[in-house]
DNA sequence: TTCTAAGCGAGACGGTACGTCTTGTCTTGAG
DNA sequence: CTCAAGACAAGACGTACCGTCTCGCTTAGAA
């Protein structure tokens, strides 16, 4: 495999004293983010991005440890920009809203397939299932979680319902990104209904 | 690395002609279960398991051309044995039951590591997700459908939502599933009830 | 197979930076020279070499991309202490010491087998045949040529004679490596008369 | 490798009762024949030759326990056919011609590819060996030393000098024919002269 | 200023697994 | 007893990554 240097990878980087070189790192994950999103998970290695981002390897595990965390910084680099949370006073409508955005996102970005990296990571060590489960999960659906709570603020839930929808929710959407079928939207409507608890009469 | 004989390596096994020998696939899906069991998706190998077998690496790719295809047999070996479909005629009941014992099965058998196995080969392959959504799920979820059709029969849901309940459950399991939370049984009542759709005021 | 740890192979060997490691490379040669010795052409594989030398594959292949650079490399290793180029101005007597010495260093170490590998190597690989032609032949028959070469300058032979004189000589000394007739030290003054071409009532 | 049927493969061949089947002996050599011609001694295999000649493994294990012999049965297939005897009462002139014909057979034919796989072999294995040095030599060299004994009673060499004679001879085509110089057609008048041993100042 | 500490690229290192290939043995079932 | 067919254990092939290591360089800030 022939290197492909290209406009990300700023030749003969070198070190600028004793900290981080801002300029090695934004290299290193244009590269791990353009791999993912060429080869998906399969054909994503460390050595790669390396190699692409003119970057030691050394300099990659000094950072991310374990391919996970590099799974969710790639993951994390572009979120927030991407995906917003709205906010129209209705359930359903802001689940709807959300869900469509954020598979979106996923389809349209390579976090899709960052995060499907990220879960088929976690099964195979138990650092990478700590991350995905306790740091990842709680600080990515705190947004859902506000909507959920917002919902029950106003009646449209109850409280003690949150967690489980929450799962629900992400089950759901895990489930969609991982077998992939994100492209089906026709679902989302439907099945936020469901999850929001929209009586059956109403839901024609 | 010394190769471990066990009960399990029947060894000096050969050929019994033209055909496939019982004996060798037997071996062969017992040393799989066993090393999936104890070091789990990672730590398994194709490698691993032609040693621990006693079998060439060519007879286990003869009979599963992809990993997905032996962890698919790993799976299918014992879940009929231990998963039952309970029929009660009552949907969330039978929900309850039939969630609870597969994540026990889940829990309690390779089973559960083969499936992580499974899902996390299918990030990786095209043709490991093919054999996830095409061939693994349609057969998997019969039983859960014909819970959910026949509460459909009764009135409980209606005929059209048995597609995305399915989604939903089949998400929520593989969600507990996936971040090892297949403990927490609490989870299953109070999430049947709201796939089953059972009003708010039902549910206190 | 249970790795044989012997003196050769020093443990826990490691990276020395960025350039090649001198102590691994002579574990592999040793390794090697160890293996060829002991089994033959036939049971030399690079995965036992690298097993015996506790180095990876990668490493051996780094540096001999090819088994013929490696059967190369173990020859050259000690050739040059063994045999000497005699200077005594009778080209007769020089051809004979210089083949007994020749084929005494072939009986005697691994350099023998190392160079029927290299032979039989060749016949398989166009690589491999083209380091025996233009690499090794080249190198390793200048002493001779010398030694042919002086004779001419002293009128024993002719000059346009030396090269099919070379022939000769390396395809009979050849043969009898490859059929395994180096015993038959006798030989060597017959033909050494007959290649330097002392007319017949002279030799006997 | 998709398996190339071809007319020398008499398809759904089956056994004529308890003696060999002339016709399947036919395919195999035929195949072998084939397969040597295209893909030189690398990328011969009994596998290979099996499956083209539509022939069971077994069926060619037992008549060519080894290797060599099928090397061997592949040689003599043709050689007789093509390679001659000149009888002109003249050595040098005899040796020219046989040489020139046979380098020719080897050049033209799988022969070559043949006979450079079985002295390959040869290296490898210690039946190997013996069939060459034992079997197949003495039959293969009865022609050049009949040449050679007719020159001895013409008084144009001495008897005793033969066996060293064939030795030169035997040594000096073979490596032509190892090192892939058979084209250098040229050499062979030179070298039989040398051979004969022609005075120097005849052979001008 | 000089020294120290860290970041950085490069790439060698010991390993492990991959999926393919070949070897020589074995058995069946048809003839 | 022969034959085609093909399963089987064994293990080598050459490639790809893994995560660790060391080198030799660069720079910034502490002494």
């Amino acid at each position: 495999m022939i290197t492909t240097p290209n406009a990300v990878s700023a030749r003969k980087r070198t070190s600028i004293g004793s900290r981080r070189n801002p300029e090695a790192e934004a290299a290193v994950l244009a590269a791990a983010r353009e791999l993912i999103s060429e080869k998906g998970y399969a054909g994503f290695s460390v050595e790669e991005v390396a190699r692409r981002a003119g970057a030691g390897k050394t300099t990659i595990y000094r950072w991310y440890p374990t391919k996970a965390d590099l799974f969710i910084a790639i993951y994390t680099m572009e979120r927030s920009t991407f995906v917003t949370v709205p906010d129209v006073g209705n359930l359903v409508e802001e689940l709807v809203q959300y869900t469509t955005s954020l598979w979106r996102f996923w389809s349209s970005h390579p976090a899709g397939a960052a995060l499907k990296g990220l879960i088929a990571e976690a099964q195979g060590t138990e650092e990478a299932l700590g991350a995905l489960r306790d740091k990842f999960l709680p600080d990515r659906t705190a947004d859902l979680r506000h909507i959920l709570t917002s919902g029950a603020a106003r009646g449209e839930i109850r409280l003690e319902e949150v967690d489980d929808k929450v799962s629900l929710w992400v089950g759901f959407s895990w489930f969609k990104l991982l077998i992939g079928e994100l492209h089906d939207e026709d679902a989302i409507a439907r099945v936020m209904m469901q999850i929001a608890g929209v009586p059956r009469h109403v839901q024609s």
